[in-house]
RNA sequence: GGCAAGGUAGCUCAGUCGGUUAGAGCACAGGCUUCAUAAGCCUGGGGUCGCGGGUUCGAGUCCCGCCCUUGCUACCA
């Protein structure tokens, strides 16, 4: 068998936000692939970067006021301290921002040019003009032009489902700086992949570059049309690439990011000795490219990516591998239900082996959505992990502590030999990315195995010193057992092959070592290999998601923060409250919405005014505030406020408190009473 | 609305070219065991294979219709 040269690639994470949970759905997916690769022997190297350009990190790093250099390196190197927490090795990672790109990028446009295949035309879009910049959809708000609901993004409506341009909104703004956007053309330049159309159909439709499902896709959406032409210019000012013969407009940051994996590529050439040519260029012998993407990107991964390879004489990939979208518990990530988490925030409570494994028996060769379900993944890990195949080696390893392996390798019935057999087939699901069906196999395996130690009962041969052989021959043959498994989870669980190679002192290197057992050779003392998952600490995770999810988009940060200005002094003075209430502690407190029907000085107290309360009908309630420092009574009387109706009444030194008024606020001038939108009425309760 | 994928045990899923009595793991019930961080082994209950028709000696599998779910799409990309 001659080694494959195999270049694989994983989406390229955008340099605005941390990585969570559904990234590494497809990191660890494309981490296993590539291990399993190495470990057979193949020549394989893993090329990722971050993807740094575009509007987004240009509007970010402004409202942290740093230059976008100094915020995409932050990002990257969390960005690298997550990945490698979850042991995801590349060989390269790169940044789009990079020389090596910019060369490339240079090299791919040069392509295009002589191909005859830019073109410009004009394009008229929003522009803001405080900010400087064209507005992409989402950065305009606006009243919807058919329902007049107030404040949809410039797309479409959600109240009423409605689309339109963004010109269309009345009243627009820009979210990012509150300014009213007007209406500019300006040149933007496109390619026409309308004339790779046959090329694209053919390449796409052949069956061996993509999954049907994506093919059928494509077929219906964009391949039976004729293919429009692709913008991928943005006028200044635009965080990118100036594009050299069209100065001052930026390449798209979609035109330069797929480009990234070969910038990378570059890096890594020039680090390694290589040349970039064996790699990406069609020779004699030429590399095979796997690209892992999400669905989401499939557009660009297999319409416009091998247009631009071709057209440049690339190597075009052998297969674009496309997985869904994570779900948990079902359903989508969200940032309220504490799902939304930070592969951070998992780091601080569970370990990434867990995930690993469990995203490995979830992953098939489908562009299926994968669904964490959290009661699942503990039952799967602690079964599976704990207490089938960690187990194998905890309830035998102690026994040979001493005496290491037998000298010849024991008569097991056949099952190392006819695990060994399994070699191939568990190999294939791993190179079909079916993952999930070679988790299957090794399971039956260590099914096997467990039952063998049963059968055997070395605790119990043990007890006779005259069987001490049996018992080292049982030990042997589970320890060889356990290891052949640790082989075929190598690519999943890096960690566990590394400490099954010290248990047994001997290297897990190859695919091969999992076809010949080991024999007399001495095993170390027995630790620990793997803890149980407590459902307490995956709740505690998600507990934890809650409170860390935002800050991700700059819209999301954008919009806050420029028309209001909310300092964080006031959550500061007074966190919030970690400890959770119940719904039915919440329904205890009885708000209610009352009049204001006469507010009084209370003789001889300084801070308090008595006030008479109606909830409607007849009675009132005296009550007394602690507001005459922010309120005078005349200003008061007939206004609505709210009330705690039932707080126990409580004696005080100038009469009886039946109730309390909620006022937010520090204090002596600043307190702000509550009172409710209008059309509320005294007694309406407050839910 | 259009396109795609799917609907099999309580849950997550496998089921090849149509072929005996439809499978696995988890969960559940009972038993055994006590080496192993409450791990392990055995046994068992549990299914109208979404619904209706058709082809066939034979259909979870092929064909037609319908229902439902999800995703994509519907302006842009």
């Amino acid at each position: 068998m001659t080694a494959r040269r195999i270049l694989v690639t994983s989406a390229l994470p955008y340099a605005n936000g941390h990585i969570h949970l559904g990234h590494l759905v497809e990191y660890i997916q494309t981490d296993i692939w590539v291990r399993f690769q190495k470990l057979r022997g193949n020549r394989c190297i893993y090329i990722c970067a971050d993807d740094t350009h575009g509007t987004a990190i240009m509007i970010r790093a402004r409202q942290e006021g740093r230059s976008e250099d100094a915020m995409i390196a932050d990002m990257r190197e969390a960005h690298l301290r997550d990945f490698s927490a979850f042991d995801v090795a590349f060989d390269n990672y790169g940044s789009t921002h990079s020389e090596y790109n910019r060369q490339v990028c240079h090299e791919v446009w040069t392509s295009l040019r002589a191909a005859g295949l830019v073109i410009e035309k004009n394009v008229t879009q929003l522009f803001d003009p405080k900010a400087k910049t064209f507005l992409a959809d989402r950065f305009v708000k606006g009243t919807c032009p058919k329902c007049q609901a107030p404040d949809q993004y410039g797309d479409n409506c959600d109240k009423c489902g409605s689309t339109y341009s963004p010109a269309d909104l009345i009243n627009p703004v820009s979210t990012l700086s509150g300014a009213t956007p007007e209406l500019r053309s300006a040149k933007h330049l496109f390619v026409e992949i309308e004339k790779l159309h046959d090329w694209l159909t053919e390449w796409t439709q052949s069956g061996l570059h993509l999954q049907d499902e994506v093919a059928n896709y494509l077929k219906g959406h964009f391949l039976g049309e004729p293919l429009r032409d692709w913008d991928v210019s943005r006028p200044a000012p635009y965080f990118g690439f100036e594009i050299p013969d069209s100065p001052g407009d930026y390449w798209y940051v979609w035109f330069d990011a797929p480009i990234g994996y070969i910038g990378s590529t570059a890096e890594w050439c020039a680090k390694n000795g290589e040349k970039l040519d064996d790699w990406w260029r069609p020779g004699t012998a030429p590399a095979e490219i796997h690209h892992f993407i999400g669905k989401d990107i499939t557009y660009f991964h297999t319409l416009f990516w091998p247009a631009m390879l071709k057209t440049a004489g690339l190597n075009l990939p052998e297969r674009v591998h496309i997985h869904g979208f994570l779900t948990v518990d079902g359903e989508k990530m969200s940032k309220t239900k504490g799902t939304f988490v930070q592969a951070s925030t998992y780091l601080k409570h569970l370990d990434p082996s867990w995930l690993r494994y469990y995203y490995a028996t979830k992953l098939g060769s489908r562009l299926d959505d994968l669904d964490l379900n959290l009661e699942e993944f503990a039952t799967k890990v602690n079964s599976d992990l704990v207490g089938k195949v960690v187990n194998l080696a905890s309830r035998t390893a102690r026994f040979v502590e001493a005496v290491g392996l037998s000298s010849t390798y024991p008569d097991d019935g056949g099952l190392f030999r006819e695990a060994a057999a399994q070699a191939d087939s568990i190999a294939a699901a791993y190179e079909g990315c079916d993952f999930n069906g070679a988790m299957r196999q090794i399971m039956a395996l260590a099914d096997r195995a467990n039952k063998y130690v049963d059968e055997q009962a070395p605790w119990t041969l043990r007890k006779d010193p005259a069987r001490a052989a049996d018992v080292q021959n049982a030990c042997t043959v589970t320890l060889n057992l356990f290891r052949q498994i640790a082989v075929y989870l190598a690519p999943v669980l890096p960690r566990l092959a590394t400490q099954a190679s010290q248990l047994l002192q001997q290297p897990i290197t190859r695919w091969e070592d999992s076809q010949t057992p080991l024999v007399g050779t001495s095993v170390t003392r027995f630790e620990h290999l793997m803890k149980r998952v407590e459902l307490a600490q995956v709740q505690a995770m998600i507990e934890d998601g809650k409170q860390t999810a935002p800050e991700t988009t700059a819209e999301a940060a954008a919009v806050p923060s420029t028309p209001w200005n909310d300092g964080p002094e006031q959550i500061a003075a007074e966190p919030l409250v970690a400890e959770h209430c119940t719904i039915d502690d919440f329904v205890k407190v009885d708000l209610r919405v009352a009049r204001v029907v006469a507010a009084n000085e209370v003789v001889g107290a300084d801070k308090l005014l008595q006030l008479t309360l109606s909830l409607g009908g007849e009675g009132t309630r005296n009550v007394f505030a602690g507001i005459k420092s922010a309120y005078k009574p005349e200003d008061l009387v007939g206004r609505l406020v709210i009330l705690c109706a039932n707080l126990a009444p409580r004696k005080m030194k100038f009469g009886i408190s039946e109730g309390m008024v909620l006022a937010a606020g520090a204090g002596g001038k600043e307190i702000f009473l509550l009172n409710p939108d209008s059309g509320a009425k005294p007694g309406h309760r407050v839910h």
